[in-house]
Order: C-alpha cells, then sequence, then structure tokens
DNA sequence: ACCGAAATGTTAGCGACGCTTACATTATCA
DNA sequence: TGATAATGTAAGCGTCGCTAACATTTCGGT
C-alpha cells in the first residue's frame, strides 16, 4: 500500500470535522484554517487546496450544522400536527442554538453562500421542513406567511437567549418561554389576523 | 493654548465614531483596532489607552447601535397602542437591521458585556420601551411572554432577512412580512393562547 | 508497464492584526 | 513649580489569511 504520510487521504473531510471539534470547544474565535491545519497534521497551506478560503471552510461546516439541526427536528417530531408537537419542535430548535452556540452562530452569521450545494440543500431542506408543517397543521392559513411567522419567533427566541437578552437560561424555562409563544401565535390564525397580512 | 498635535483631544469618543463609519462603509471585518487608529490618525497603540481590547471599542459601538435603535423606534411612534401601530415599530426594527446590517450584527453578535454601564442602559432602555407598549396596548395579558414573544418575531424576521434566508428584500415585502406576522401574533393574546404559557 | 499530467501536499514568506512593554510627552494639582 | 497621572509613540511578538514555488503521489492513456 502507500506511505500514508504524505497524502492525507480524504482532508477535506477531516477539515471540517475539526473546525467542528474547534468550534465546540473554543468557540468561533479558535475556529481558524491554520488551527484546523494543525488538529489535522498537516501544513497550514494544506486546506487551501480544499477550501479557497476561510469562508469556504465556515460555509461547509454551516452545511452539516444545518443537517445536524434538520435530524435534531424530526427526532423532536417527525411530523407534527397539532399545536403541542410543533411547539416540541420548536423547543428543540432553541436548545440546539443554546447547546451549540458556535455552531448556531456560524450557521446564521452571514449571508448564505449560493454557491455552496450542500449548504443551500441543508437550508432549503429546513425550510421546506417547516412548510410542510405549517401545510398540515394549517391548511387553511397562507403558507408562507405562517412558515416565516413561525420561523422567525422561534430564530429570534433562538438568538434572544444566545445574546443573554432573555432571562431563564435553563431547559425548563426555555421549553415555557417557546411554549408560550407558539402556543399564542398559533392561536392567532385560527381567529384570523386584525391586520391584513399584504 | 496647546501644540494639539500628541494628545489628541478626546480620542476615546473619536474612536467609536471612526468604528462605526468603518463599519458602515466596509462591513464588520473592516472593523480592527488598528484601521480606527489610522482613520483618527493616531499610533496603533493608542486606542488601547482608552480601550482594554477590540471586544471593548466593539461593544462601545453596539451601546450607540443601541441608542440609534430606540431614537428609530420612537419615531416610527412615540407610544403605540394599536395593533397598526405597533406593527409600524415592528417595521422600523427590522428596516433598521437592513439599513446598517453590520451594526446590527455587532450589536448582537455577542454575549452583552454586563461591565459596560452605557450598554447595557442602552438595552435595557429598548426592553423597557418595549415593555412600556405592551402592557399598554395589552394590559390583560401577561406582560413579560408578550413582550418577548412580540421581541422574538420582530428580531428573527430581521435576522432572516438580514441572512438572506427570507425572499423580498424591497421595504415594501419586508413591510408586509413584518405586518403580517405582528398581526397575527397579537390577535392570538385577545383570543387566548391554546397553549398554557407556563 | 510506463510516463506525463493532475491532484495533493510542503516550505517560505508577505502583510495585517491584536496586544504588550518600554519610553516620551502633556496635563493636573498639591 | 515640580511630582505624578494621563495619554500618546515606538518597537516587537505571535497569530492569522493567503500566495507562490516546489515536492510527492495518484491516475489515465498508450
Amino acid at each position: 500500500m502507500t506511505n500514508a504520510t504524505y497524502h492525507h487521504g480524504n482532508l477535506r473531510l477531516e477539515c471540517v470535522r475539526a473546525a467542528m471539534e474547534l468550534l465546540e470547544e473554543s468557540g468561533e474565535t479558535a475556529l481558524s484554517l491554520r488551527a484546523v491545519a494543525r488538529r489535522v497534521g498537516v501544513s497550514p497551506a494544506a486546506p487551501y487546496r480544499h477550501y479557497a478560503d476561510r469562508e469556504a471552510l465556515v460555509s461547509a461546516v454551516a452545511a452539516v450544522g444545518y443537517q445536524e439541526l434538520a435530524e435534531r427536528l424530526v427526532a423532536a417530531h417527525p411530523s407534527p400536527s397539532t399545536p403541542e408537537q410543533l411547539a416540541s419542535v420548536a423547543v428543540a430548535y432553541v436548545q440546539f442554538a443554546l447547546e451549540r452556540p458556535a455552531l448556531f452562530r456560524i450557521m446564521f452569521a452571514e449571508v448564505c453562500d449560493r454557491d455552496n450545494d450542500e449548504r443551500v440543500a441543508a437550508t432549503t431542506a429546513v425550510s421546506a421542513y417547516l412548510r410542510a408543517i405549517v401545510e398540515r397543521s394549517f391548511p387553511e392559513a397562507d403558507t408562507d406567511s405562517m412558515a416565516t411567522a413561525i420561523w422567525a419567533v422561534v430564530h429570534g427566541l433562538a438568538f434572544l437567549h444566545l445574546d443573554g437578552k432573555l432571562e431563564g437560561q435553563t431547559p425548563a424555562a426555555v421549553t415555557g418561554t417557546v411554549t408560550g409563544a407558539i402556543g399564542g401565535l398559533l392561536s392567532a390564525t385560527t381567529a384570523g389576523p386584525s391586520l391584513a397580512p399584504r
């Protein structure tokens, strides 16, 4: 076989693996191409054979972040249709953000790179999952508006918690906050919005 | 008088002014202490007399960002009490984020620095403003939950727009989206949430 | 089986950055 | 007026992103 000391093998994948580890261990400021190279055991310039720049690597990391978020959501409930089930998915979303803050920030810190196929696929997957829920749960509502509104609340709660703008970081408190907000939003549409939604 | 060439005068304020300019002109990656020092016309180490580190300067910039956001909100409506008025404030919030994306990101990119007095004052001001609105508009609702929910939708919409996750970046489209979501949320509480908000 | 091309890795180095230390100048006030 | 604090400069360390030039390995066509 080969010596296996010069050509690493699949450096591409190892890079995002190492990057993810760095992110979890030391936060996003520690995520440098050089640190990734060190961890993988390769020269500082090697990652540039696989990623055009730091941004590209970050984008790849964000893509797997989206995949893991999606898995987390379907794990909370595969196909929610009641408000309670949907709320449990929302709670999962926010808790994902709180458990892996650095990754979550990476995922949303920049405008989506449309050139990263994995990434657009992953984010559209999340979006589609959400739209499917809305269509199933609220066939009479405007799917776009409803999906947007729900995503916004959940996303906003995640960020406000992340930034310490809200009190109560414990899982129980988070669950309460998210459940309350989602519950309110959901009962709204059945009653009909008081403002014309465009 | 003094020579005015060695001692700058009020370098502290000039630094955040220059930092704000850099932010607006070239985005947040261009916001470095050295660049600020260059723009102010001072040595690279001078800012460290007034700010412990880059983080401290960024925090100061974020503080004035909060003040300007607060001005923007009261300009939209000084004391909203109807859903329409509240929606107009929400629209102002999101448009502030879209007009000054780098500043907005700075403001929410990190957990709030509790040691920065200006900053905690500014952010609590926004929070208090919001709570006052909620108490005035919905005296029968749980103020905390309601304020949190509303802030979350608006904040979420701002970030989703910022990150390109939503279509329609035009002011009109944004207005429609935000108005629709807020309208939905508001009609909810009068109907009563279907989930117990803790 | 060979050999040239493509892929993938290394080395060295440039410029910028955050930050620190030592030193210079100016302002303040007993 | 003169010590001292405040505020600036100069020089330098380590890290980073990125590039260019070179080395090694893999692979495809003959």
